[in-house]
DNA sequence: AGCCTAAGCGGAGCCGGGTCCGTTTACCAG
DNA sequence: CTGGTAAACGGACCCGGCTCCGCTTAGGCT
């Protein structure tokens, strides 16, 4: 993979894309028409396709920054605050950055479940919450052996079925039950992995 | 609301719909063309959309009894295990369910979030799930005070993330946590499937 | 400058979802 | 049996997703 830099225009019709999809998203959300972007920007269908061959793959591009700031903020959150804390604090984070992007909900199935590892978003994920449970099972409130993926994924669901803005208390307790559910403390019912 | 009769040929109409309908989804998934339904069922594409308005609702009509007999097997499970051990294996009957429907994590996200009463299927999953959590904190496996619609929105998502059948050992994990999540900070009867 | 070719372009075309409305028909009353 | 009417029908139509492939062009080479 040379990864061999784009031609003039590809390069430029790339941008255009992002900067185009970038307000439709905000605007309409991330379900808004394809057809539509690909008009606004001036490029024709089949190029937004061949740049970006799924609606996720041009999500995921838009939002890539926001996404490692988010992931940096996990870091952060552990300056600030003590882990059981921090925990907390990032999940809650986590929700209100995919809610307040609507249509988010498919998007993050997509990136979560993909095989492709062109979706590195989702290890970006999964490094700042490994930090963040680190951390939680060092000081203690943490039961150890949890794995970063799981949590990830918990909370993937819980973004899936509350993750729009006028379910935010629902997902505050959803993660209220994930964050029960990786403490240390009681060996629940059904046992671990 | 007098829910007159469906006239005969509407009524023969609604049942073939169902029938074509459920092998359609058994053979394909539920994602399959709805037009090659109604054509299947010797209708047009209108009528299909007139008795079901939502792809969700022809789904949810098709599994009815089948989720009837889910929510039944809770009070079966309580009959002859102990609590403790009954809500995990629900919780595993209700995860295997969903996933043996290939595409059905959407129409599930579709009919708990709904506002429709229509949809009481939901209202039939929380009952069952109430039941199963009183038994649970009655035992004392469970903490007092859990909503039983969490815990349904908790499964939902787990259901949506890991519902398809190449997951299902990463939807167990997440049960586990959810399981945790709900236990009481002491200690649970340590029984497992 | 002029050529050549891989890289890129973009829209026609096919498919499925969902709506809308003119046409057909069951069934009831007389 | 007949006529009237609400109920039901169903497909044409519009829209968006996505693919495929013939056309265009940037930019390296001479």
């Amino acid at each position: 993979m040379p990864d061999r830099p784009l031609r003039a225009d590809a390069r430029s019709n790339h941008d255009r894309l992002l900067v185009v999809a970038a307000e439709a998203f905000a605007r309409e959300g991330t379900q808004t028409s394809l057809k539509a972007i690909a008009r606004a920007a001036g490029v024709g269908i089949g190029t937004l396709y061949r740049r970006f061959p799924t609606r996720e793959s041009l999500v995921e591009a838009v939002y890539r920054n926001e996404v490692i700031r988010l992931c940096d903020a996990a870091a952060e959150l552990l300056r600030t605050l003590t882990p059981a804390a921090a925990l907390p604090a990032w999940m809650e984070r986590f929700v209100d950055f995919m809610a307040a992007k609507h249509g988010m909900a498919d998007v993050l199935r997509a990136v979560l479940l993909s095989e492709e590892d062109r979706m590195h978003t989702r290890d970006l994920l999964r490094a700042a919450i490994a930090t963040l449970l680190d951390a939680g099972t060092a000081a203690g409130g943490v039961r150890p052996g949890v794995d970063p993926n799981d949590v990830l994924m918990g909370l993937g669901g819980i973004t899936m079925i509350a993750g729009e803005e006028d379910q935010r208390d629902l997902a505050s307790r959803l993660i209220g039950l994930l964050l029960h559910g990786i403490a240390t403390a009681a060996e629940g019912p059904g046992g671990t992995a």
